[in-house]
DNA sequence: CAAGAAAGAGAGCACCGCTCTTGCTTTTTG
DNA sequence: CAAAAAGCAAGAGCGGTGCTCTCTTTCTTG
């Protein structure tokens, strides 16, 4: 099946790829709302109409790009994972999220389009749930394994009302039956708060609040672990040395470039 | 100097208000993406130009519309933490959270408007700050009155990094002096994490995960009540006793029109 | 009342997404 | 192998957008 076919065939996905990274580009240049198909055909010679032939429509196009995103975010995600195997999982819960926050950081525009606001009401095509659920399942394994070696609390709280309860316990089976349920409902809130710290972060809204962007992320990050049961070890003061967590080195290219306009959102 | 000084300055006044309350017509409809100023004018029977002589620009437009949903959003809260005076911290937390997450779910395309994505690196204009803050007060509000009649405890976590803890103790200098740094930094958080949870629910990213919207938000809310040190009262059994919290009858319209387009965002 | 400021109307510019038709090239098929 | 089919680029064009400029009308004020 993935036999080459043909110079047409060949040549069709070498122009697809192209248009895709000319739009990734001018996407974390201008953002979603500046992509255009006219300057994407222009950047690459063509003309507007032939561009069509690729992608059906603005739409498709940007749905390529989320979906790539997702991916780049989960990709992230796993990699910051996958370096923390014997570490506590309170440790391993705050590399995660702190590899997460660090992308969004650098890739504003593309961490907007997946988590930003979409027209509401819209459900994702299918195509999109299997990469952004990268992410989550990056941390969900976590959680697995800290439940596996007997580090897993029971989530701190009153007990879940009934509906609550009937989702999460939907959701586990089909995600992570071994799990206790209040954990699982533990893990949906906890994931939606860190999206919650990391959109203000990126989107701004800490501006003349918080100037130790990375140290509140951690900081953070460190509280919603306790709240899922990936408790500090049992030597806390051995928890997290300063050096460690406060001052990574990578700092990399944080700066965003601000365009002009606010909206167009 | 309010005094009236003529027709034409009356006629300014009607026309500016005629314009905002068709523009938010308009985004309420149609979301701030298929916001259009040829359309509000159309639809205002004047020609698109004219509008200019009211706002210099749809990015200007936009802001007064933006200003106008902090206010709304903020005067929810504020009603709702009205009717909480003589109830425990936790309850008057979790009903401001209640009303905060039901005018967004009620006014999705507002909420996104200053929730959403907006370009990134962009700074409110000062005009917004202002009617920003009045949700986060009402928070502020339930944890300054918990914390004089002593029903505030030490938020539970890790000590705060060094510089998490000097931008909380500025912020604290500015709107609560007499709270602990680490009561700030956690209302900080706890503020960000909420609208995490409120912006999945908004934006569709709960789909086909939860069903009990309410009642999730409800528990989250309580969750981070007790982030914050806004305990459970002394009897828990009491605490939040099924019906109340679970069940409220208001459910109203929270149907959202769903439009066509995914993005465009 | 006349000078000046403010407001509306209209034309026009440079974009945008998208469609349709017209030629040309590659692939498939009889 | 030639003919038919399918894929592709190009161009023109449609209706829409934000915004600017000029011209005329209307109201305010010295």
């Amino acid at each position: 099946m993935s036999v080459i076919k043909g110079a047409r065939e060949r040549a069709r996905i070498e122009v697809t790829a192209a248009i895709k990274q000319e739009a990734s580009k001018q996407l974390a240049a201008e953002g979603a709302a500046r992509l255009s198909l006219r300057a994407v055909a222009r950047e690459l010679g063509m003309v507007s109409s032939a561009l069509y032939r690729y992608f059906p429509s603005r739409d498709e196009l940007l749905t390529a790009l989320i979906i790539d995103a997702y991916d780049a975010i989960g990709a992230a995600a796993e990699q910051a994972l996958a370096g923390t195997d014997g570490e506590p999982p309170a440790d391993r819960w705050v590399a995660v999220c702190r590899a997460v926050g660090a992308w969004a950081v650098a890739h504003p525009h593309e961490y907007a389009l997946i988590y930003g606001s979409p027209v509401p009401g819209y459900t994702a095509p299918d195509d999109t749930v299997g990469p952004a659920s990268r992410a989550a399942f990056a941390l969900i394994t976590i959680v697995r394994d800290a439940h596996r070696d007997g580090l897993l609390q029971p989530p701190p709280g009153r007990p879940l009302a009934a509906p609550v309860r009937a989702d999460a316990a939907r959701l586990a089976a089909e995600i992570a039956p071994e799990l206790p349920i209040p954990t699982i409902a533990a893990i949906v809130a906890v994931w939606a708060q860190l999206f919650g710290v990391i959109s203000f972060e990126v989107f701004g809204q800490f501006n003349r609040m918080i100037d130790a962007r990375r140290e509140f992320l951690d900081q953070a990050a460190a509280g919603l672990a306790l709240q899922i049961g990936l408790g500090a070890a049992e030597s806390p003061a051995e928890d997290t040395p300063e050096g460690t967590i406060a001052a990574t080195p990578e700092d990399a290219t944080t700066t965003i470039p601000a365009p002009d306009g606010v909206l167009r959102s």
